[in-house]
DNA sequence: GTGCATACCTCGTTACACTAGGCATAACGT
DNA sequence: ACGTTATGCCTAGTGTAACGAGGTATGCAC
């Protein structure tokens, strides 16, 4: 049900700093509350096809643990991708507002 | 880039009443401020899939002009689904609001 | 009578989320 | 020592749903 918003969520999730993919999956899952709880199968494809865009850079990195671990970090493509994502996605949400003849503009958030 | 949601979408067009397709369109078009623009190609196979499942009636009317128009009606059925669709959309959009560190509650709309 | 808006329809393509697997290592319990 | 769970990565195939492209027909204005 989150079809067309998944790169702008897990592009969203990465504004905190570098993760890597099961981080990614975690971290969207407590900052939504839960409500998306995000299948491997379908974060693993996003995130190449983000790299592969140039939206993401990823190296493989060590942890304490001694596990391999692919870590993603932003590039400013990348975050001009997020702001343009989140601009269409708040025009959306007032135009499904405006169908449901809510009052708009509850989504003019101040850019971050 | 509405995917998941086509099916509100059209329901929430057929809250202030009855009307036929080429209408429905126009409808979303108009209280969408313009944001959705629906191929006929869309639309029309929504309604005949929301009719299949009980959702909406239709019934061929002829317009003044002696146009003939097939014109759709919500069922009981389909105000409950368009209820749920909607308690669902806006979990979705708090659970977006949660990726961007939006503040939430925004969306507790009064039922009408 | 030509063009445009209205009004309906279907078929095929494509994009994409997801299911269902597979592989490997660390941590923990017994 | 051994099994289980959690961690961590990956891909191939499937199903669905929105859409593009096309077809048909009528009323109206010029």
């Amino acid at each position: 049900m989150l079809k067309g918003h998944l790169d702008m969520i897990v592009l969203a999730a990465l504004t905190i700093g570098p993760a890597h993919g099961y981080a990614i999956i975690q971290e969207i899952q407590r900052r939504s509350a839960g409500a998306f709880e995000l299948p491997e199968g379908t974060v693993y494809p996003v995130l190449h096809r983000l790299e592969k865009n140039g939206l993401l850079r990823s190296r493989w990195t060590i942890a304490e643990s001694g596990r391999k671990r692919r870590t993603y970090t932003l590039t400013r493509q990348g975050r001009q991708a997020l702001a343009d994502h989140r601009a269409v996605w708040h025009r959306f949400v007032d135009a499904i507002s405006g169908l449901f003849g809510e009052a708009s503009g509850a989504t003019a958030w101040p850019h971050r």
